[in-house]
DNA sequence: CCATTTTCCTACATAACCACTAGGAAATAT
DNA sequence: ATATTTCCTAGTGGTTATGTAGGAAAATGG
C-alpha cells in the first residue's frame, strides 16, 4: 500500500509538471492537489534533497522539477518515499539485502516469486513518468 | 513490502504442504521453517480462522491444509495477512474502496496507472500456488 | 477418570512508523 | 527594510509490527 506521503509527492509533481509556469510555491500546490500544507513541505523538502526538485527561496521563490517530467519515473518516487518496490528486499534490484535466516537463496522459494512481482511492478512503475501522468485530463 | 507474518505464513504453508504425512503440530513447522513458535500459533489460528487451514487439537493434534495446495495461491495468503495487492484501496478488485478526496476516479491519473500495477501483481500472485512453491527444492 | 499434549484465547510490551502540526531561522525579491 | 517563501527542528497522537506470557479448552492414551 502506498503512504499518503507517496499519493501526495506523485500528485504534487503532475501539478508541477502541468503548470505553466514550470514553478510553483508549496501552498499553490497543496491549494490545487488537496495536501495538508505543512506536510506537503516536508514532502518536497525530502523531493529536492534527493535530487527530483529544485527550489528558490525568498519571495518569488518555489519549486521546479529538477529535470524533465518525461525522465521522472513513478518508481522513482515510489523507492524514494516509501523504498523499494520489491516485496521483500532479497528480491530489491537497488536496495538488495540478504535475509539474515536465509541459507541458499537461489534454492529459496519465496526469493525467485518475489523477484518476479518486483518485475511485474517494475515493468509498470519505471516505464510510466510524470510526463505520462500530467498528460491526461487529471483532477484532483 | 511484506510482513514477517506474511512471510511466516507462506514459508509455514510450504512446509506442510511438503510434508508427508500432510498434518504437522505448530511446533513442528516453527521448527522446520525457523519461525517464532507463539507467533506462528497465532499465524496458523487466522489462517484456519480464514478456512485455509484445519485443525485438531489435543495429543496428535495439528494442522491440515484445508484444500489441496494447487487451489492455495500465494495472492490469497497475501491479501490475507497483509491486506489488498492493489497499492492504493481504489485499485484493489477484492477490496474496492473510492477515495474519499477524489472528485472523478475515471480522470485520476493514479488511479488507472495502480491498476495496471495490480494487475501486474495479481499476474504473478494468483498464479502461483502453494503446491508450486512446495514442488521446488525449498530450504529454509 | 487422569495425565499429557496440543490448539485456542486474552492480554500485554515495546519499538517503529504514519500523518500531521507548530514555530521560527535563513534566504531572496522588491 | 519588509514581505515572502523555503528550510530546519521538534513534537504529537494514533496505529501497526513483531513478538511474549499465561492459561483455558479439547482431545488422546492409559
Amino acid at each position: 500500500m502506498l503512504s499518503m506521503k507517496t499519493k501526495y509527492a506523485l500528485k504534487a509533481l503532475i501539478v508541477l509538471a502541468g503548470s505553466e509556469e514550470g514553478r510553483m510555491q508549496a501552498r499553490a500546490i497543496a491549494k490545487a492537489a488537496n495536501i495538508p500544507g505543512k506536510f506537503l513541505e516536508a514532502i518536497l523538502t525530502e523531493l529536492k534533497m534527493r535530487g527530483v526538485l529544485d527550489s528558490r527561496r525568498g519571495a518569488d521563490g518555489g519549486f521546479t522539477l529538477a529535470r524533465d517530467a518525461s525522465k521522472i519515473m513513478a518508481g522513482d518516487i515510489i523507492r524514494i518515499m516509501d523504498g523499494p518496490l520489491a516485496p521483500i528486499r532479497c528480491a530489491s534490484m537497488t536496495a538488495y539485502k540478504r535475509c539474515d535466516d536465509c541459507p541458499d537463496e537461489a534454492r529459496c522459494a519465496l526469493h525467485g516469486l518475489m523477484r518476479e512481482v518486483r518485475e511485474a511492478m517494475s515493468g509498470v512503475l519505471d516505464k510510466c513518468s510524470i510526463h505520462d501522468l500530467a498528460r491526461e485530463e487529471t483532477v484532483f
